[in-house]
DNA sequence: GAACGCGTCAATGTATGCATTAAAAAATTT
DNA sequence: AAATTTTTTAATGCATACATTGACGCGTTC
């Protein structure tokens, strides 16, 4: 009994093109009539264009008129606008979430998630480690409330997440940062508002700091 | 020679729809169905529902699986969130720019908006004092940088300007927030980050709560 | 050989038609 | 009269057609 509700060909463009974009199966840059995503996809462009508005207005796609649809690259300074935009958001939201003090089932939720990161450390996987830390983030979101931070900030994760598995693999293995996600949830616990959000930013400031780094040394200019 | 390049039907669609929503001429909770939209835009329903999709996107109107289209009213929670991110946001883009140091430029088009909110404050002319508050946060948005943070903040802006247009007559004038507004600018001149920071915080903890406030003496539900 | 004009072509922007299907209304049963 | 089924209606989702128009190549002019 899987919930099987009919999708829209617009949604299922959507998704299909989401997913393609975030795991670089539709590389960076990529550009292409409106009629060959269609044709790709196996439908007529109707539906494929309106997909192409959403992800246009979620910052994956530019539609430039006449030249189809172009996947966006991220620079360097895309990034920094990101870690810029989270660095602000997040610990604020973290710094909320401990002051009103969080659930249970929230608090599970982000202990499953960090069991996630660690079990995938000890494994070095990273795709399981990235996928777990995603939770976490989501889960913390989630159990903060408000929709529209949510929203937001999961479009900015989808934006920068081809960068983000990339350099992933450019640099060792995530120790610190998962240490400092079990610091967070602990200080989340204990209602440590003004201290999880400094942290919670200096978690951002070191990713960001890294992040950067790693895509100059290595000479990354777009991804 | 006014810049008259052809706009495309979707995009005139957009402008429109945007307008009539903004200024509550399409009053919130106002739903029907596309082939309406589309009469009274007087076209055809493709570039409508492309304009549709782009306003959902940005959060002004919800689209319901054969309900039609659903302009969507600002409950006191909805302003609470927006507040909320605005909080975050805002007074770090500030100190950002503090930091930076303004360019004569951007000091400049913040001095015209202050100006423009003291001049509609003597004449008590509150849509005026609106729009050059409007010009005031926008100014200072550009001059910190960042392209996703303006966009993301100005839909924000949107969604809460129906009520803020609202809420603002049945109160006293905005001397307060201009006198603030006022020492903001004060503050980046003199590349007071932290200081900046915190005030522009307060500046918008006190707005909230005014308006959360008027939203509650006057037993507004929804705008 | 650069600049310009022109014709071709391809892609979009938009209108339109229609099958599908959820919702509303009507009819029927209990 | 309530519940259930059937019928009708209306709105969408999508495909398709086509006019428009920007991009591009080619030849012509200076």
């Amino acid at each position: 009994m899987t919930e099987k509700l009919k999708i829209s060909r617009t949604d299922d463009a959507y998704e299909r093109l989401r997913a393609e974009i975030r795991t670089n199966s539709l590389s960076p840059g990529y550009q292409a009539p409106e009629a060959e995503y269609a044709m790709r996809l196996g439908m007529s462009r109707t539906p494929v264009r309106e997909a192409l508005i959403r992800l246009e207005a979620e910052g994956l796609v530019e539609l430039k008129p006449r030249r189809g649809a172009r996947v966006l690259p991220i620079k360097a300074e895309d990034m920094q606008e990101i870690y810029e935009l989270l660095k602000a958001i997040e610990p604020e939201a973290a710094a909320e979430l401990a002051q009103r003090g969080l659930e249970d089932a929230d608090r599970r939720a982000l202990q499953k998630a960090l069991d996630g990161m660690r079990v995938a450390l000890a494994a070095k996987d990273l795709d399981a480690w990235a996928k777990a830390d995603d939770q976490y983030h989501v889960s913390l979101l989630e159990a903060a409330g408000n929709q529209r931070r949510k929203a937001f900030v999961m479009h900015l994760y989808d934006q920068a997440h081809r960068a983000r598995i990339i350099t992933l693999r450019l640099r060792e293995m995530p120790e610190k940062s998962t240490e400092e996600h079990a610091q967070i949830l602990d200080l989340l616990c204990r209602g440590e508002a003004d201290k999880v959000r400094v942290v919670f930013r200096e978690h951002r400031e070191r990713a960001a700091r890294e992040l950067l780094g790693i895509l100059d040394t290595f000479r990354l200019q777009q991804l």
